[in-house]
RNA sequence: GCCCGAGUGGUGGAAUCGGUAGACACAAGGGAUUUAAAAUCCCUCGCUGAAUAAGCGUGCCGGUUCAAGUCCGGCCUCGGGUACCA
């Protein structure tokens, strides 16, 4: 072998080797136990950052570490190529989305090669492939004709001097980022996919997923927000309309001092037709951006409509307002406000004079109520019949007196809502619906099907030139003329199916192979960030369900086992531009200025010019403060890049970004090369004796065995990949220090660096495939085994004793690892530090943690 | 606002089930080698302290326990998500 650790010249002919073997195209074998391990796929967006790079060094850490576990290793990967980023980089960059995408697409598949992930290229796919995505417009009109799509109208952010939608993202300060008009809300007709059918499922199921995170199942739990409660009508006096409203609060019903109306609510319409100023109140409602965020913190406001609702329960007028917090689109529209219960009811009720009555005081102690609403659960009171009632008690009596007046009734209502799935932009896959001449909707009949999207297209900036082409919208379905959709989907709706086809890459005549897809699903490793834990993933369960209820797959969920990263963040930086808009400047160009403590004090360009510093966060484009991995893959190689990110923290873990630390990382390897190099010059090592090993022998023998235990459980069970570096590295330190005198000893290095090199090639796999060879092993490491630790090596014959008097450590003893509590106890109480702290004071009580720990407690 | 996380030396982190706080690294300082530098090797490295004594120390306040980074209650700060960024 070389002498040289040359990752330069090893890489690049290992991955050649891997490519000509074809060492990670996966075939379904029966009889091998599968393990599908799949990242989440990257968006094209031009280079690789170091958010994917960790991703996908995790993935294909585990996907090796399975292989040597002798199970037949599946991981895919593919493109998750239609969004908005590329519509917006095709305009600046002059060209079409398309040709962007797939120049992008190129040069990342050189990148994901350069960093050795052990992909199965023959099951590549990109979603705004027509192969792709037919199968996706497919799919929606089976679920059309079940029922489970609908259409209606709903709120985006639209900015009138464009005329056209924005992304949430695309709103800066309320203004549109383009031209800085102010946005409004604009309601228009969407489709959307039925997931509230499948909300129980989802909660349920969730029973299946035992190898989730608990945070992820919890975020889940939340945001599908399964309630049990009251629906109920108030009357509007002197009127045939009603007000129907959903509470989880029916025992302060008898509290209620107002009803609150969104301002798209009928009532709101109806009362500002002859008021110019509730009219006006109304339309302000609007200049809003379409976010949950937005509408929880801006100012609450309202105006009184002049109309009162009947109280169902006491009969009582009580005003109706119009608030801006009441959203149209979610629930019914209207919700009850009790101020004396509810703290957003009080500030509203305070600041527009409107009665707070208290009906529920706490079980013990005085109601005050004079600063703020009483939220607690209690007892009711100045309720009449419900008085001294819990709130069991009084949810059952108050449903059962409405259910008898016919005014309401219990009911479960979820915080989940459906999926609304239309985007009125270009880069997308074209919602196969159509509306014929009669103005009747039919979907797009299979034979049909895929509905293309045109990619050699001109961007103008702001209408979809698919909307922009109305010859494009002309159709015929079944012989009638007709007009198609020319919304596109949500891109969530082709990243919530893309693990099951990649089963099925390259089927042409159906959306999945049903004996390939149920071999491989479910998943049994998904990784990717935990950015995603509540749409996309609730998404993906959704979609599972979706193609198991067609027939599709067999089983409930999609993936066994999840881990979520933590992000990659790095400091972002901006100056604020002639135009007003905020510029930002990437992290290497930016000068640095640190106080004392390593605070950043002043951040200057490369113009001199002063930056505002925002602080840590998420690795983006829009903030330009991504770091790019492919200057460090080159400067150091694959494996450096791969270990220390590996190295730097667990993966869960928020990762800030810093580049020292790659140094060490690589100087490892060197390290690791140098004692391989040392060791295979001297020839080939003699066979291990275990009988007659010496005590320091021994001693490393042990560690070796132990690490290999702890190593595999790290990679395994715990997923803590930093852990199993360091404990490979604490060896390392030992093997490099161990004399290389008699025959016991080279044989130990053997053992240990064959061990190594094995423990290490999830890691980094080219330095592992060459040192294995080096090493005298004959074929390829990539169809090795783990090596098993062995029990009898680990067995320690001496335990290392920690003595605390009062907690506190004053004492550590070495004992014989059989030694009894009465034994420890004597040496320990004999000890002349613990003597110091013990003479004089009573002895009140010993503990022993048998091997660990002995505390003696006195005073 | 709401939901979910995180906070430990100069830095990244370790401590897996309540039992030695700071493993393993990075940075820094000192030394060896070298004409010199790089590379490599050795030593020091939480704070106070002459100390290998002792005391203090895991965001803040309080509690449970023989024992708390870890459990409980109340806060603070930062990060993610908040339904059209992906």
């Amino acid at each position: 072998m070389q002498e040289q650790y040359n990752p330069a010249q090893i890489e690049p002919q290992v991955q050649k080797h891997w490519a000509e073997n074809e060492t990670f195209i996966a075939k379904e074998e029966e009889g091998k136990e599968k393990f599908y391990c799949l990242s989440m796929f990257p968006y094209p967006s031009g280079r690789l950052h170091m958010g994917h790079v960790r991703n996908y060094t995790i993935g294909d850490v585990i996907s090796r570490f399975q292989r040597l576990q002798g199970k037949n290793v599946m991981q895919p990967i593919g493109w998750d190529a239609f969004g908005l980023p590329a519509e917006n980089a095709a305009i600046n960059n002059k060209t079409a989305p398309a040709p962007w995408t797939y120049d992008n697409i190129e040069y990342m598949k050189g990148q994901l090669a350069m960093l050795g992930f052990g992909y199965d290229w023959s099951r590549e796919l990109a979603t705004c492939k027509p192969d792709y995505y037919r199968w996706e417009q497919w799919f929606f009109t089976e679920l059309y004709n079940k029922g489970l799509i609908y259409k209606k109208t709903s709120s985006v952010n639209w900015c009138e001097n464009d005329q056209t939608v924005l992304a949430n993202e695309q709103v800066t300060d309320g203004c549109c980022w383009r031209c800085d008009t102010p946005v409004v809300q604009k309601e228009i007709p969407q489709w959307f996919v039925k997931i509230t059918e499948y909300a129980d499922q989802l909660l349920g199921d969730m029973d299946q997923l035992e190898g989730w995170p608990e945070m992820v199942k919890t975020m889940q739990r939340n945001w599908i927000g399964r309630s049990e409660g009251i629906e109920m009508i108030f009357d509007v006096d002197g009127s045939d309309e009603s007000v129907a409203i959903y509470t989880t609060r029916p025992d302060t019903v008898m509290g209620v001092t107002y009803v609150a109306v969104a301002a798209g609510h009928p009532l709101a319409e109806q009362a500002a037709a002859n008021n110019a100023e509730l009219a006006e109140f109304i339309n302000e409602c609007k200049n809003t951006k379409v976010a949950e965020a937005e509408l929880a913190t801006m100012e609450k406001k309202g105006m009184a409509t002049g109309l009162f609702a009947v109280h169902p329960l006491t009969g009582k007028n009580v005003p109706i307002y119009v608030a801006n917090f009441v959203l149209m689109g979610f629930g019914t529209g209207a919700v009850m406000a009790v101020p004396a219960h509810d703290q957003r009811d009080y500030e509203f009720a305070t600041k527009y004079g409107i009665a707070i009555e208290p009906v529920i005081k706490p079980l013990e102690g005085e109601l005050d109520i004079s600063e703020q609403a009483y939220t607690d659960k209690g007892t009711l009171f100045n309720s009449g019949e419900f008085d001294g009632l819990d709130f069991d008690g009084a949810l059952n009596a108050i449903a059962d007196k409405l259910g008898e007046l016919g005014k309401g009734h219990k009911t479960t209502n979820f915080r989940l809502r459906d999926w609304g799935v239309s985007r009125q932009r270009y880069w997308g896959a074209p919602i196969p619906m159509a509306t014929l001449e009669n103005g009747d909707t039919v979907a797009i009949p299979a034979e049909d099907l895929p509905v293309i999207l045109p990619e050699d297209v001109v961007m103008d900036g702001v209408t979809s030139p698919i909307k922009a082409d109305k010859a494009w919208a002309e159709t015929t379905v079944n012989g009638q003329k007709a007009t198609r959709e020319t919304d596109t989907f949500d891109t969530f709706m082709e990243s919530s199916w893309y693990y099951a086809r990649y089963t099925s890459v390259g089927t042409d005549d159906q959306m999945l192979d049903p004996a390939k897809a149920n071999y491989w699903l479910p998943v049994d490793q998904y990784i990717g960030g935990i950015e995603h834990a509540n749409m996309h993933l609730l998404y993906f369960r959704f979609f599972h369900k979706l193609l198991r209820d067609a027939g599709l797959v067999n089983s409930d969920e999609p993936a066994k086992r999840l881990l979520c990263q933590g992000m990659v963040l790095c400091d972002a930086f901006y100056y604020v531009g002639d135009n007003g808009q905020r510029v930002w400047v990437a992290p290497n160009e930016v000068t640095l200025e640190r106080d004392g403590k390593g605070a950043i004090t002043k951040a200057t360009d490369k113009d001199g010019r002063e930056l505002v510093h925002t602080g840590m966060t998420k690795m983006s484009k829009s903030k330009n403060n991504g770091i790019d991995p492919q200057e460090m893959t080159e400067k150091y190689g694959a494996d450096t890049v791969r270990l220390f990110m590996m190295f730097a923290a667990p993966p869960e873990l928020t990762l800030e970004w810093q580049e020292s630390g790659v140094e060490g990382a690589h100087r490892f390897l060197k390290r690791l090369w140098k004692l391989a190099f040392e060791h295979t010059s001297k020839g080939a090592a003699p066979a291990l004796d275990v009988a007659s090993l010496d005590k320091d022998q021994k001693a490393l023998r042990r560690s070796l065995h132990q690490t290999m235990a702890k190593v595999r459980d790290d990679f395994d069970r715990r997923q803590t990949f930093n852990t199993a570096v360091a404990a490979v590295m604490e060896l390392m330190n030992k093997l490099i220090k161990a004399p290389q005198q008699s025959d016991n000893d080279r044989a130990l290095m053997q053992e240990a660096l064959d061990a190594v090199v094995l423990m290490l090639y999830p890691i980094i796999p080219h330095t592992s495939y060459t040192l294995y060879n080096a090493l005298g092993n004959e074929g390829d490491v990539d169809q090795a085994l783990w090596p098993v630790a062995d029990e009898a090596a680990m067995v320690e014959e001496e335990k290392l004793i920690i003595v605390q008097v009062n907690g506190k450590l004053r004492a550590r003893l070495t004992v014989a690892a059989d030694a009894s509590k009465e034994e420890v106890e004597a040496l320990g109480l004999a000890d002349a530090n613990v003597v110091n702290f013990t003479e004089g004071k009573t002895l009140r009580k010993v503990i022993y943690v048998p091997g660990k720990l002995l505390n003696i407690v006195a005073n």
